[in-house]
DNA sequence: GTCTATACGAGGATAGAC
DNA sequence: GTCTATCCTCGTATAGAC
């Protein structure tokens, strides 16, 4: 889409990109959209290029093959998205607050970049999780556990089986995203996308994890 | 897989099937497994024939076309899969009793056909749920929000908003499925499918679910 | 009803000019 | 580095014999 075609210095071609990373930059955020519609197996090269103004060679010159370009995809969502929360210094905070903080950064990370949970799930359904073995997702989840963990020890938390409960807490972040265009029914005009339902989502479902955990 | 050539009378064509029905039956059973692995876009045709003894052209004959046989496979697993949640006749349970009754017959239906949230999954993912507007999926979901309303209502459940936290509890039940795959290293030497982790899987839910709607 | 053989299109990947 | 043109594989769907 981005038609911005600066410095065509009086040469025939047009001269697209300032430089080789701008145009590899712009390439990965065509193919967010693309993987993130379609998966790897039905993501198309030639959409990815079609959304860009460079060419499907281009996108072969500069990652090689279709996986090269979805590994590259998977690396930097992981690095912007989800190493925040490795980064997150939680030991400090009582479980609950700690749970919460972490909670609330997942999601704003998801808020943030929506097509990150399609990539992840098409990843965990079609390759079966082939791929983000190269990257380290499943640290994400260890940090929860230890939380959920801490709390039980202290007693903060009710008597949960904490490996299970972390998978459900993250699901529960993670299935809006999902489940967003058949939500729409129950919303009739409102964008799923939009600030308002986003928050909505990210208020009822800290109160559903916090509650869920404590003693009733 | 199933070699049952019974009645192969003396011809040389093998005789495969009993009658026709049964052969559909096949088909449709193992086209679930090919979609819950790849959804519509992916699945072959020639791996499903593969997988009955059935060749390609009879698939063709029976179904018309790839869509046809999806089609036919969400209708069957609807029926099979979700109309018993419909025929619950739960309005004379308290709302505690009758959310608890719901989500133990969606987490049994569910555990009874674990392809069922995977072709769910990409159907909404792949096809923004395009074929599930043919089935009547959405009652699904009325049901539950109608639990919850009943609930806050009566002050049995706290102050949430139902259709929200509907799409949540769902959320508990179904995300174990879609993530298997990564939770095996979470569980190492278990099987995900098995006896033990899905009734780990559901008291675990519930017990989340149950204490994320009452009152703290 | 069941099979074999094939037409046909789509899309990943590359060669080679500039 | 960038583009055009093309190759080649794979998979849906069908034609037509039996």
């Amino acid at each position: 889409m981005a038609e911005s075609k600066k410095k065509n210095s009086s040469s025939k071609k047009p001269v697209r990109s300032r430089d080789s990373e701008a145009t590899q930059t712009e390439i990965l955020d065509a193919a967010v959209e693309e993987f993130a519609l379609h998966g790897l197996a039905n993501a198309r090269i030639e959409t990815i290029a079609a959304n860009t103004g460079v060419t499907k060679a281009m996108i072969y010159y500069y990652f090689k093959s279709k996986k090269g370009l979805y590994i590259a995809v998977l690396e930097r969502g992981f690095n912007t998205y989800m190493r925040p929360l490795q980064e997150l210094s939680l030991d400090s905070l009582s479980p609950e607050n700690a749970l919460e903080q972490y909670v609330r950064c997942l999601l704003s990370n998801l808020v943030k970049n929506p097509s990150w949970p399609l990539i992840m799930c098409y990843e965990a359904l079609q390759n079966q999780g082939e791929y983000y073995k190269q990257i380290n997702i499943h640290s994400i989840d260890e940090i929860l556990i230890a939380i959920l963990e801490r709390g039980i020890a202290d007693n903060s938390f009710r008597s949960l089986e904490p490996k299970m409960t972390a998978n459900n807490i993250i699901g529960i972040c993670v299935f809006y995203f999902l489940s967003r265009e058949g939500l729409r029914h129950l919303f009739p005009g409102k964008r799923m996308l939009g600030k308002q339902m986003l928050e909505l989502h990210t208020q009822q479902s800290i109160e559903l994890i916090m509650a869920g955990v404590r003693h009733s």
